[in-house]
DNA sequence: CGTTGATGCTTGAGATCGTCAAGCAACTGG
DNA sequence: CCAGTTGCTTGACGATCTCAAGCATCAACG
C-alpha cells in the first residue's frame, strides 16, 4: 500500500491528527503537573514566568480573564512557587516572578514528559528539522485568532 | 539565515513548537465550541460519538473519572444533543449516542475551526503529506503512556 | 440456586477553573 | 483638577474534576 508516494490525506484526516497529538501531548504535560503536585493550569501559567509578567499579561497569555489568573496566582503563591511584586513604573500592576522552587518545579514537569519525550526521540535529525519547519508553516495562521 | 539546509532544531525548540501549535489548535477549538453554545469539553465528548459509546468508555477515552461524564452527559442531554439507551447486552451499561441535532452541532464546529483550516491551507499536497508521515511516527510514542 | 466479587453508573462533598459584574487604586489626557 | 481608562481583586455562579459511597447488575463458583 505505501509506495514511495503515498496518497496525500484528506485534510479532514491531517486535522484529525493533530488533534490526537495535540490532545495526546497535553494529557502527557498534565500528567507530569500532577506527579509535582500541580494541575495543568497550574503547570502552564508557571511555564510563562521566565522573568517577571504582570497579572494582566498571564491573562493574555492564558486567553483568560485577568480574574481568573488572581485565583491561580493566590495558590502557586500559597506554595512558594512564585511571588507578587510591584512594578516600579506603575503602582497598579503587579509583576508574578517564579520563585527558585517554582523554576525547579516546571523545570521537572517538562523534564517527565516521558510521551512527547519518547515520541520525538522516535525521529532522526533530519526528521526533526523537516517537522520543525513544517510546524513553523502552521504557526502565522495559528497563533492570533483565525 | 536561512539556507536549504537549516540547522536540526534542539529537542527542546521541537517541544515548544509542539506545545504552542497543541495550544493554538486546543483554543481554536474552544472558540468554535462556544459560539455552538458549548463548552470545550462537552464538544470533546460530543465529538467521540460517531456510534454509540457507553458512559464507561467515555470515560476511558477522555481519560477522565466515570462520575465526571455523568454530568456532561447529563448538560448534553438535557439541551437534547446526545441520549442515553439502555445496552441490550447488559442492563448496567448505558450507550449514549448523538442525536441527528448532535451531529450536526459538532459538524458546525469542526467546520468552524478557522485558525486551524487557514493554517492547514498554507501547505501544499506534497508538505500534507509529508508532514502526516511524520506526525503518524510520533502518534505510536505519544498513545498510551509514555 | 445462592453467595461472593467485580463492574457500570450515579450521587454528594469539596477543590479548581472559568466568566461576569462591581469595586477600588492608580494612570492618562485634557 | 476631572473624566475616562486601565490593573487588580472580590463575590456570585456554573462547569469541570476527583474521591468515596451506594445501588444494580453481571460473572463465577460451589
Amino acid at each position: 500500500m505505501t509506495a514511495t508516494s503515498p496518497q496525500p490525506p484528506t485534510k479532514a484526516q491531517l486535522l484529525e491528527l493533530v488533534a490526537a497529538l495535540g490532545t495526546a501531548q497535553w494529557q502527557d504535560f498534565a500528567a507530569a503537573a500532577a506527579r509535582q503536585g500541580l494541575t495543568s493550569v497550574q503547570a502552564k501559567l508557571l511555564a510563562q514566568l521566565k522573568g517577571p509578567v504582570p497579572m494582566r499579561g498571564l491573562a493574555t497569555l492564558l486567553v483568560c480573564d485577568a480574574s481568573n489568573v488572581t485565583g491561580i496566582v493566590d495558590r502557586l503563591e500559597a506554595r512558594g512557587l512564585v511571588r507578587r511584586e510591584p512594578d516600579p513604573a506603575d503602582r497598579r500592576v503587579k509583576n508574578v516572578v517564579a520563585t527558585d522552587e517554582g523554576h525547579e518545579t516546571i523545570r521537572r514537569v517538562r523534564a517527565e514528559m516521558q510521551a512527547t519525550h519518547t515520541a520525538l526521540d522516535a525521529l532522526d535529525e533530519e526528521e526533526r528539522t523537516t517537522l520543525y519547519g513544517l510546524l513553523e508553516r502552521l504557526r502565522p495562521g495559528m497563533e492570533r485568532r483565525g
